[in-house]
RNA sequence: CGGGGCAUGGCGCAGCCUGGUAGCGCACCUGCUUUGGGAGCAGGGGGUCGCAAGUUCGAAUCUUGCUGCCCCGACCA
């Protein structure tokens, strides 16, 4: 993409309204427009990242055995009376009526939306178990929304439902989903931490919050060093198989968030040194929930003995544009942002350093074109404006490559590469700086 | 929802106290000079001063009401 032909409206100067650096950043590097109070537009630059995120979430998810369906953002009242959720949910539900005087509303989460549709589709425990997930946008009337995307009332958000005949199934449903959604945030360069998080009326062990750390997280956590230290598991991860043993080298380690920190039990249970405290953002919410929307919406299947079982589900949910934040607030310094390749918007941003000038442009143009037909993604500074401003806006940008052509390198047959994230920079031929970005 | 604050061009702000018909920096347009870490000079375009009433000869400025947005708290993917 050629920057004189993109939509990249970048702000020189901090908005007022954005305290936070995610939502400063974001801002300036013309992601995102905020439309009302927790309401953005996501702009070319910011939708790019979001489809990213949503991407390797897809694939993780895909990788799992869960299938992706599509449900409508606007839902009938009617399911949730059903699941009597409808009084119960108050306020931060947005209700909205039709021309008909029927009762809507817009979807906060889609329980009662995907239990009705198994209900009237599978009959038979033969098609068990059952995964279904959507990434869809999410509406709740937060009170005060905050923080940008990080707690919009707008926000987009992967939820999956799971459906077993039992509980000891309905275990293994959720031990996959906890390893997909470790590998997911690998994958996009983040360091999460699964959580013991409060398990509602239900009861048991199987609810877990999924936090990234980040130095300007907003809630303190507490946890063994060796959950920072371990990495997700692989791709070669066998989801046919119970992968009880592998969650559990996660959760027997201590991790807390504050509210939950007990700190006689971290001093006990963890060596000093490994005790760590650090700031997190919540990115994702798995949970059991049992029978609890199945019995209500009497949703069963028959079993191998021909009786009509309840169902045991569980639902997990990811937030995919408060991710995009998130990330930001891991990867960043004093000059902008710093993207982890697999979500950067562009892998590649190549400066020209004197647009107009022939043997500049041709270098440009040749690179250009080059990286193009080898598949990277390119975002090409041709505009006319001095190279502080390019330098400066490149940074802010935060993609991982630089590649700076000015006439002075290309009197020499050179043009620069700088890593974002190291800083590092080398003068090579075109040709060294094309091989090695292709090499990574 | 409780407490605090803000609303003036795309962004950041001054002007308001002490009413007289809108200004600065950045960005944008034109020209010239510049050109490797946010250039200089000259010229230019762009504003229902959040909305509505009121006071007044006259309101960005004073009064009242409303709306929007931000921050702190309780709540949350």
């Amino acid at each position: 993409m050629r920057l004189s032909r993109y939509f990249l409206p970048i702000l020189r100067e901090d908005p007022k309204e954005a305290e936070i650096v995610s939502h400063r950043l974001m801002l300036r590097a013309g992601m995102i427009r905020q439309s009302s109070a927790g309401i953005y537009s996501w702009l070319p630059l910011g939708l790019r990242v979001l489809r990213k995120i949503e991407q390797i979430v897809r694939e993780e998810q895909d990788r799992a055995g869960a299938i992706e369906l599509l449900m409508p953002t606007i839902q009938p009242a009617g399911i949730w009376r059903e699941s009597g959720r409808y009084e119960e949910y108050g306020k931060e539900m947005l209700r909205i009526t039709d021309r008909h005087d029927r009762e809507m509303l817009y979807g906060p989460t889609n329980e009662e939306l995907i239990t009705g549709i198994f209900r009237d589709s599978v009959k038979s425990y033969r098609d068990l178990p059952c995964n279904l997930y959507h990434i869809q946008w999410k509406f709740r009337d937060e009170i005060r929304p905050r923080f940008g995307v990080m707690r919009g009332r707008e926000f987009l958000m992967k939820d999956a439902y799971s459906f077993d005949l039992t509980p000891e199934d309905a275990r293994r449903s959720y031990h996959k989903m906890f390893v997909a959604y470790l590998r997911t945030y690998e994958r996009m360069g983040l360091k999460s931490i699964p959580m013991a998080a409060d398990t509602g009326p239900i009861g048991g062990d199987l609810s877990h919050e999924f936090i990234v750390l980040a130095d300007t997280g907003e809630s303190q956590v507490h946890c063994d060093r060796d959950l920072i230290e371990r990495s997700a598991p692989g791709e070669d991860t066998d989801y046919s198989a119970d992968l009880g043993s592998v969650v559990q080298q996660w959760t027997g380690k201590y991790a807390a968030t504050d509210d939950k920190h007990d700190p006689a039990r971290f001093e006990r249970q963890v060596a000093k040194e490994n005790r760590v405290t650090a700031r997190g953002i919540e990115v994702g919410h798995i949970f059991y929930f049992g029978t609890k929307y199945t019995k209500t919406m009497n949703c069963k299947v028959q079993g191998p003995d021909g009786s009509m079982v309840t169902l045991h589900c569980g639902s997990y949910g990811i937030g995919v544009s408060r991710l995009a934040g998130a990330i930001i607030e891991a990867c960043h310094d004093e000059h902008g942002i710093i993207w982890p390749d697999p979500v950067a918007p562009y892998r590649v941003g190549l400066v020209n350093l004197k647009a107009g000038d022939r043997d500049t442009d041709a270098a440009c143009e040749s690179l250009y074109s080059q990286l193009g037909n080898a598949g990277v993604d390119v975002l090409y500074d041709d505009k006319d404006e001095r190279a502080g401003a390019k330098f400066a806006a490149m940074d802010l940008l935060g993609l991982p490559w630089q590649i700076i052509v000015g006439p002075r390198g290309v009197k020499l047959g050179e043009v620069e590469i700088k890593r974002r994230d190291t800083g590092e920079r080398d003068s090579m031929t075109p040709e060294a700086a094309l091989a090695r970005i292709l090499e990574h």
